[in-house]
DNA sequence: TCTGGGGTCCTAGGACCC
DNA sequence: TCTGGGGTCCTAGGACCC
């Protein structure tokens, strides 16, 4: 048994250039939302030396001069084509775990990979690299050489060669160990990935935990991570923004908290799920030292569980007056579902009565029915308010190409 | 001045129960 | 003077991922 790793190159940014071909071997960037980071790079713009992450107003110099292209992050384009590729490797194998925006395991031969990244690029327009290895992690390390490959296809699965790769990487370069797992594992004299690999099983149980231990046994090809085909119900649903400008008044950071309810409402309601737990926070910037730092969240807990737009709105005012404190510049502002179910199969109250409410459900499929037809936010919630003081920057997104009528290519002969 | 957003899992420690 | 042991549940915090 092999998995194959289908990792899209530089995600947002080859979104952007399958509708804007002139953007092709041009140095790309897209920002984070608010315009704050780096969070995609082309080739070139890597090259340059944009690092990951980079805040965007530390390089707007370099932007400038180096003639680079720069976006705000448009998600609903991303996202639709993340739904493009996904449907793709669905047509292809029936075993496949998408793992990420963009990022998908199979479990397959390597025989079929060549094709696999034909069809996606010719299909969707997105390319691709495929790593292959005999457990998701080794299949990881591969994916991370095929970017730096000419095919864009790597096998890692003769013991020598993964040897020889692992030896030349640090553990921070292995999927689930980050930085602070890697000065950890140099305290260890664990410098490199093969001693990682090599590492005594009973030693890594007792001074780490069985996540890193799984990792040791996947690096040494013994499957410990599976292939998840089904997608567990979530466990939770955050929205949560930063805002455009400072905020000091309550009244704004209500709507800004209404906006963010009802965007993951209707989430909510499209996976046909339910909550019955809501929690707000706000907080001002954290570069803030004490007393100007201030943050806080509360936990409400509901009667019954429900993705009814207007009473989660309702309480989450609620629980942001408790929160809320006169007299400092909140930066932003989140809401987050937890106590994920189905919305098919429903715990009701043993003391209330069944709320088997047909208006509200009738109510929101209607809103949400408008705003998928006419494109998010046609029709909106007045608690959402209108002067959207709290709207984030965004000067330069892309149209929406594949989501809304407005947003269609014009393609002049 | 400016530094994103959305997730998951594990562990330790406290509260509580028998 | 003597003052167990084991289990569960919850929460906060830490760590990781894209």
């Amino acid at each position: 048994m092999t998995f194959l790793l289908i990792d899209c190159n530089q995600f947002f940014v080859s979104c952007e250039q399958v509708f804007n071909p002139r953007l092709i071997g041009q140095p790309v960037v897209v920002l984070s939302s608010n315009d704050g980071c780096v969070v995609s790079r082309s080739k070139e713009a890597k090259a340059l030396g944009i690092p990951m992450g980079a805040p965007a107003y530390q390089y707007a110099d370099l932007f400038k001069t180096g003639g680079v292209y720069v976006f705000s992050s448009n998600f609903a384009l991303y996202a639709d084509m993340s739904r493009r590729v996904m449907e793709v490797l669905h047509t292809l194998s029936p075993h496949v775990e998408e793992y990420s925006v963009d990022e998908a395991f199979l479990v397959g031969s390597p025989e079929e990979a060549p094709s696999i990244r034909e069809k996606i690029l010719k299909w969707t327009g997105i390319p691709v690299s495929i790593g292959i290895g005999k457990t998701k992690t080794l299949a990881k390390v591969a994916n991370d050489l095929a970017k730096k490959s000419s095919s864009g296809i790597l096998e890692l699965l003769d013991e020598k060669t993964i040897d020889a790769h692992l030896e030349k990487l640090p553990p921070s370069e292995i999927w689930g160990v980050g930085s602070r797992l890697n000065a950890q594992l140099r305290e260890e004299k664990i410098f490199s990935a093969l001693q990682l690999k090599n590492a005594s099983e009973i030693q890594i149980k007792k001074r780490f935990s069985v996540i890193l231990l799984r990792t040791v046994l996947e690096l040494r090809g013994i499957p410990s991570l599976s292939l998840e085909e089904v997608p567990e119900i979530r466990k939770s649903l955050t929205c949560s923004r930063t805002f455009g400008e400072r905020l000091t008044e309550l009244a704004d950071i209500e709507e800004a908290v209404a906006s963010y309810i009802s965007s993951a409402a209707e989430k909510l309601r499209a996976e046909e799920l339910f909550t019955s737990s809501l929690t707000v926070y706000i907080t001002t910037s954290p570069f803030l030292k004490p007393p100007d730092y201030y943050s806080n969240a509360l936990t409400l807990t509901l009667d019954e569980p429900t993705s009814y737009t207007p009473l989660l709105i309702t309480s989450a005012k609620e629980a942001l007056r408790k929160i809320y404190r006169k007299g400092f510049l909140y930066k932003k502002a989140g809401i987050t579902f937890g106590e994920i179910t189905s919305s098919r199969v429903v715990q009701t109250d043993l003391f209330s009565a069944p709320v088997v409410n047909e208006k509200r459900k009738r109510a929101m499929e209607l809103v949400d029915q408008v705003n998928h037809t006419f494109g998010r936010g046609e029709l909106r919630f007045a608690a959402e308010g209108f002067t959207k003081k709290w709207k984030g920057a965004k000067k330069s997104r892309s149209a929406h190409y594949t989501t809304r009528w407005s947003g269609l290519l014009e393609i002049k002969i």
